[in-house]
DNA sequence: CGTGTTTGACCGGCGC
DNA sequence: GCGCCGGTCAAACACG
């Protein structure tokens, strides 16, 4: 139920106070809790936001004096796979831009995290595109399966998807993805799944970034928060943070004007 | 019958 | 060289 709503109903009962005095206390009490913690949570949500702009300024001054050098997913098979093709003679320096820009691709990762029911177990998660499932595997560090996803709108289309449950957390979808559309978002309304409770916030990082979590499902929020020049000065401040990445700024918005308007 | 999903086989990278 | 592991393929299967 919405809080506002209920305390309203509180209100309403002042000619009775004798029976819902305590009810309204407690909801004071609620709201006051809730208020600081919204407060903690946007303080939190600044700091988060002034060291990613500080790594990313870090990168970017690394990646001017590094020409080249990406070390944004600096895995091994990445540095094997490019070490081979710089010390291929035989290759042309056309093919090596081609697997530069290819591997750049392959480092744009990012991650959402979605709350589900706990009762669910699909591993679907409506994020606004249709995907194609090419493979499961249980993996060794998590019990719960991983599906495998491609974009199934654009068959060019380079971008992977991940899903797997949080070994932690089973009610928790992880879903990794891997590069970015070549195309435009299919359906916009695909994105808030009815069975997808939490939070679609997307950490953005190639592995330097900072990864964040916010659970925007607790829906008892101050009548600040429910504002919509609040809820749009939240999404205008973490998108700017994060550098205008579509994958965050999409799934922010949701997460904001979903969970926020419920 | 077409489309999407499942699942075992296969492949390549990596550590020992 | 061998085994483990994650990722991908493709045949079989399910479903509308």
């Amino acid at each position: 139920m919405e809080f506002n709503s209920l305390l309203n109903t509180s209100l309403d009962l002042n000619a009775t106070p004798l029976r819902f005095q305590d009810e309204r206390g407690a909801l004071v009490d609620e709201l006051n809790r809730v208020s600081a913690e919204n407060k903690r949570l946007t303080e939190m949500l600044a700091v988060v936001s002034e060291n990613y702009k500080d790594l990313h300024n870090k990168l970017m001054e690394n990646n001017i004096k590094n020409p080249g050098m990406d070390n944004t997913a600096a895995s091994r098979k990445r540095k094997t796979e490019i070490n081979g093709s710089a010390s291929e003679s035989s290759s042309s320096d056309e093919e090596s831009c081609k697997k530069l820009r290819e591997e750049h691709i392959k480092a744009k990762i990012s991650r959402v995290f979605i709350r589900t029911q706990a009762s669910d177990t699909s591993l679907i998660v409506k994020d606004g595109y249709q995907w194609k499932k090419y493979g499961q595997k249980v993996t060794r560090d998590n019990p719960c399966p991983r599906a495998y996803f491609k974009c199934s709108f654009a068959p060019t289309c380079p971008i992977k998807k991940k899903v797997q449950r949080s070994s932690e957390d089973q009610s928790i979808l992880v879903a990794t993805y891997e590069g970015e559309h070549n195309h435009p978002q299919v359906s916009k309304l695909e994105m808030t799944s009815s069975s997808n409770h939490y939070v679609t916030l997307s950490s953005v990082p190639c592995s330097t970034r900072p990864s964040i979590t916010l659970d925007l499902t607790r829906q008892k929020t101050s009548s600040k928060v429910n504002r919509p020049e609040f809820q749009q000065f939240l999404v205008e401040q973490m998108a700017s943070a994060l550098t205008k990445d579509p994958n965050f700024k999409s799934a922010l918005a949701a997460a904001i004007s979903g969970k926020f308007l419920q």
